[in-house]
DNA sequence: CGGCAAATGACAACCGGTTGCCATACTTTG
DNA sequence: CAAAGTATGGCAACCGGTTGTCATTTGCCG
């Protein structure tokens, strides 16, 4: 057997395969490849020649090791098959790619704990991360944005660039619009203790309902699935709201599929608001009247953001706070108060 | 300034500050944590204390291009906003995550040469790849597998592991649901070309359809997204058939969309069955009747013969070759052929 | 107590690039 | 034409681990 073979076997080239071919160090080789200007055109060209023939492909390993730059960016979201991520997660994969960056997708499953862990492992395996929906306190996000670049989405603490969809303004329109319906008895359905979106969004809501004098209670928290739906639906119709403002589109459909099988009618006896605008929003039975956003976008702009501080190139123009806008679309889950 | 300060510096731990802190030489702490039989039971001890009082986390970077080994799987999908993708993608997540390795997501927009170059570059990144609902050819996707391991999901090409979604039997099913329901005449709502399994649907539903003597014409392709489903109801009320079994659950909840926008009731007047039973096919109007599989455990599968493919450890008994069981579940969507 | 094998740990090369520094060669200028 | 300056490419250290090789220590045996 040709053990020693000198070339051409099957293994992916490297910078001294060209170099070999081309006559020139490696060194001369990886300027020629990164710093163009550094090296003759002539021999910028062989090598690429060669670069070419030999289907050169870098090591990025190789690469991150002694560059220190990883090429890749984390992206954190508490629970990958909620459908509101998959248009975040869209957006901020094409960003990055155009970019041409790798996107380390993670799932942290609704946990503190996973997710700081994860943060501490991508320290060294990305260049920056994206954090959506943290569940981590202020102080651990702070101290993680302080030991690399990261960006929250929809998670406001001081200090700490983040985009943030508006919600609260919103949920503001969304007790309008029940109001106008001639609802006075409405609840909020709250999500987890750590979303700083509920939480914020009942603020808003609570100050909202007192201005304009109708009574809006809190009901939850529920977990952000659609099973949860259910029990907050019972809550609901216990309560003896009219309309309920849902923390999330999931928990909203649940309550629709509930209030179907106790064959309560929406929206004539009772109204439901939802939020995100997410897969599924527009062809529920009836469809969810819901708070919509471009998220997508939010997840573009997250990447941005993260890029700017990455390469911070011309003007330090680089935004560190980004809100995107939110309109109430109406659809068939929300109509007028019932007589009662 | 302390420039020369000794140590103390925030600069995440190296085995070499392990080695320092206990007086000995850095392989020895390499062994220590990774080959502990290789080394005494106190020097370990005294290493594993150092590293766990300098919070050592190992360079994952630096792991792979020493060993060879990245500790990472890529998993390629077309479409990541496709629901049908995200159970598989947490499936897939789940599995490699209790097997300790990082999931690389990438979506690959349906489009095979985004595919092709993925592949290639995630040969020097990762230590084996599961791609689903492959466009690449026969050909290119044996050359890959000859390459580096991988796990092909819904693709079924002689000599490439793979996890199979045995829909075709599933779509005898449907044929004989809607049979039993009096349809006679009956659409294929044909999915993309260059996917296998609405090719080997067709070849099924169509043999089935000769068989028991109905009449099944093929309409499109229609791409796998929602809105193709406007045009392949038309298509299919242009036909003049009574029932169609669509592609996939998003042109089906399309079709449901667009068939109630022009007054034609489901399942009164026209039948639908998807495929999937992705999110949404539950609550949708009418609910779908679909055909449903464990999709989140055809991921953990492949996961599963993906990883012992790298890990060749006891019996060499590695299937190379997995059919999902497809059932179908019965909703509203399908009811009694029109008598017309 | 000598001799031998097993256990242990140090040394150094290596993975595939990047980058600071230096020597050479070429160009420009006085 | 010499001095000075610039363009170019090589050398070697380095990123943070892994692993083969080898010397030394330790322990067990006769």
């Amino acid at each position: 057997m040709a053990t020693t073979q000198p070339a051409a076997v099957d293994r992916p080239a490297t910078i001294h395969d060209i170099a070999a071919l081309c006559g020139v160090a490696a060194s001369t080789v990886s300027r020629a490849l990164s710093t163009p200007d550094r090296v003759n055109v002539r021999t910028r060209q062989r090598i690429e020649a060669a670069a070419a023939q030999l289907h050169y492909i870098p090591n990025s390993q190789a690469k991150a090791l002694s560059s220190g730059r990883t090429g890749a960016v984390g992206v954190l979201v508490p629970d990958i098959t909620n459908p509101f991520y998959f248009d975040l997660i869209r957006g901020t994969q094409l960003q990055l790619k155009a970019a041409g960056y790798t996107q380390l997708l993670v799932d942290t499953e609704e946990s503190d704990e996973v997710e700081a862990s994860t943060v501490e492992q991508l320290r060294k395996s990305a260049d920056g991360i994206i954090v959506a929906a943290s569940r981590l306190s202020d102080d651990a996000l702070l101290a993680a944005a302080a030991k690399m670049p990261l960006v929250t989405i929809n998670r406001d603490v001081p200090g700490v660039p983040a985009v943030l969809i508006d919600t609260p303004s919103a949920t503001g329109q969304a007790l309008d619009h029940l109001i106008s319906l001639g609802h006075t008895r409405i609840a909020y359905v709250a999500g987890p203790l750590t979303s700083q979106s509920s939480t914020r969004r009942w603020t808003t809501l609570s100050g909202a309902a007192e201005e304009r004098g109708v009574d809006v209670r809190r009901l939850g928290p529920f977990a952000p699935k659609k099973q949860s739906g259910a029990a907050a639906a019972d809550a609901a119709v216990h309560s003896g709201v009219t309309a309920c403002i849902a923390f999330n589109d999931l928990i909203a459909i649940g309550m629709l599929q509930r209030l179907r099988d106790r064959g309560i009618r929406v929206p004539e006896d009772m109204s439901i608001v939802g939020c995100d605008d997410i897969f599924g929003a527009d062809f529920c039975n009836p469809p969810l009247t819901t708070m919509a956003s471009p998220i997508e976008q939010a997840g573009r702009v997250a990447v941005s953001m993260l890029l700017a501080r990455l390469n911070p190139l011309a003007g330090g123009g680089a935004r560190n706070r980004s809100v995107m806008p939110t309109h109430l679309t109406v659809r068939g889950s929300t109509g007028p108060a019932p007589l009662a």
